[in-house]
DNA sequence: TAGTTGTGTAGCCAAATGGCTACTTATATA
DNA sequence: TATATAAGTAGCCATTTGGCTACACAACTA
């Protein structure tokens, strides 16, 4: 199965976990009280959130960390930055025909 | 089921659409041309990025063609903006705590 | 008008997804 | 040492996904 940021950011429970990460690293136990699912569901949504590299996980005692990954984001961000190139580009070519036009 | 800006663009399929899209507003047949699927899955994957407002359509005869949607898109990018803002806070909250105890 | 072309859609399929319960294991704690 | 706690995992389920073929139909074109 394909294991990538954008198909770990697809799920609205994984976004809303990363974003509870960012704040403070938290285990398992702690990230599945902030959700109305299992904690079984929880962990497999950690899960393909390491699998992409998003979250990292640090093993305490019988805990485990998990910490969001900043640069892993980054892919996306710079999907959509250079799709934004893109169309400054397009923009500027369009403008550059019509001040040449006058 | 689910129909956001996250989910279209977690199918490679479908995010290597938006990108020709941006360069230049295509028909559903010359989309279908770039890729190794068959028209009637391109066409699901048109509908997708339709239903969620990241393409838009405009019809032309039979020819519909399609239009990335940057506004759209810029969804996203807010999403990470603010993950980012909030790792930042974080940064300077701890060199602010760091300078202090000098 | 007849044929060609661009597209929608129905209906099928296998695989992936997101959820659950039940069980196991390892680590803390009383 | 016995109990409680944190977490993994197996196995099940319904739904969604991404793909296909086959058919229908409107709009160009010869």
């Amino acid at each position: 199965m394909r294991r990538d940021v954008y198909q770990a950011i697809a799920d609205p429970t994984r976004r809303q976990i990363i974003g509870m990460l960012v704040n403070t690293p938290l285990n398992l136990k702690t990230v599945t009280e902030n959700f109305d699912v299992s904690r079984p569901t929880i962990s497999k949504h950690i899960k393909v959130l390491t699998e992409c590299g998003v979250v990292v996980i640090k093993q305490q005692g019988r805990e485990r960390f998990c910490y969001a990954n900043r640069e892993k984001l980054n892919e996306v961000k710079h999907w959509l930055e250079q799709l934004d190139a893109m169309w400054d580009n397009k923009l500027n070519a369009l403008k550059n025909f019509i001040e040449n036009e006058e």
